[in-house]
DNA sequence: ATTATATAAATGTATAGACATATAATGTGA
DNA sequence: TCACATTATATGTCTATACATTTATATAAT
């Protein structure tokens, strides 16, 4: 095990808080080179592939980009764009909202949810290697990691 | 509390492990919003305060390019363009090893140093605002993340 | 000494995040 | 209806990450 202390040859923090943001900033970093790696091959990013999850998860019905950038794990990222990227490579269909002309409606398409079958096998086994942890300490750190945002 | 389910309305995870990397994810997002408010005002951004904290960290001795990238939280990022934007502002300079040309020393000036006390303040109040957590947990969750870096 | 290899830093280019602004459509109050 | 605010999406621009390549220097091998 590596202390973040050694990770970046840093000898002490001011105090535990301080440490805790540090680590969370480096072991962000470390898991998004991991999941680089996995994406690669596929022609997608990370953010791509989170926003066809979310586009599955909705089971057919039509997903406006407002509603995307709601659920995606970084709200301050550009799900017009991200939607842009994936209709070029085919993966999603956009078509303005019959009811309301500023809305678009975002779908995902049959070679999307190819693409998403195939990419998740990999991205779930991955993230299970990842986290070296055991199952009671998996669930707490999710635990602190939730109280932690307050 | 926002349990990660609810914050990117997600009924539910394979596991609890891909539920961690997830809620890393999230929890890191939610992290850097809430840096990039506290830096704006000072013109500098989380990545280029970090290097000017590992150039302080050296107490005056000259670090090359490299040896900063080493200590860096994220090992991908550019070290040679964060130096280039932070001695535009005059917050470091550059001269060239005398004994291995090839190689860059990089000092924080005095602007830097008055830059980084000052926002040191802030950072480390913000960093203790931003974990509600207790002492115990705030442990335990650096003890978590170490060993899920295996 | 010359060639090959390795290393340090810089640069090119693509993607994404951060944030301001623009454009278009809708809703609302006088 | 008309002006005005609001909302949805798109776009512009800067910073940083990711990764390949280039340039310059140093080291090693012949």
């Amino acid at each position: 095990m590596v202390k973040i202390e050694e990770a970046i040859q840093q000898k002490e923090f001011k105090d535990p808080f301080n440490k805790a943001v540090v680590n969370l900033l480096y072991t962000h970093s470390y898991l998004v080179t991991s999941q680089n790696a996995l994406f690669k091959p596929y022609g997608i990013s990370p953010e791509q592939y989170n926003v066809l999850r979310i586009l599955r998860g909705q089971n057919g019905v039509p997903t406006t980009v407002s509603s995307i950038q709601e659920r995606m794990l970084n709200k301050m990222s550009n799900a017009s764009r991200l939607v842009e990227k994936l209709k070029v490579k085919g993966l999603v269909k956009r078509s303005e909202c019959p009811n309301d002309r500023r809305q678009v409606d975002v779908l995902i398409t049959e070679k999307g949810l190819e693409l998403l079958a195939e990419l998740q096998i990999r991205v779930e086994k991955g993230n299970i290697d990842f986290v070296h942890l055991n199952l009671d300490e998996v669930d707490k750190l999710n635990e602190l990691l939730d109280k932690l945002r307050g």
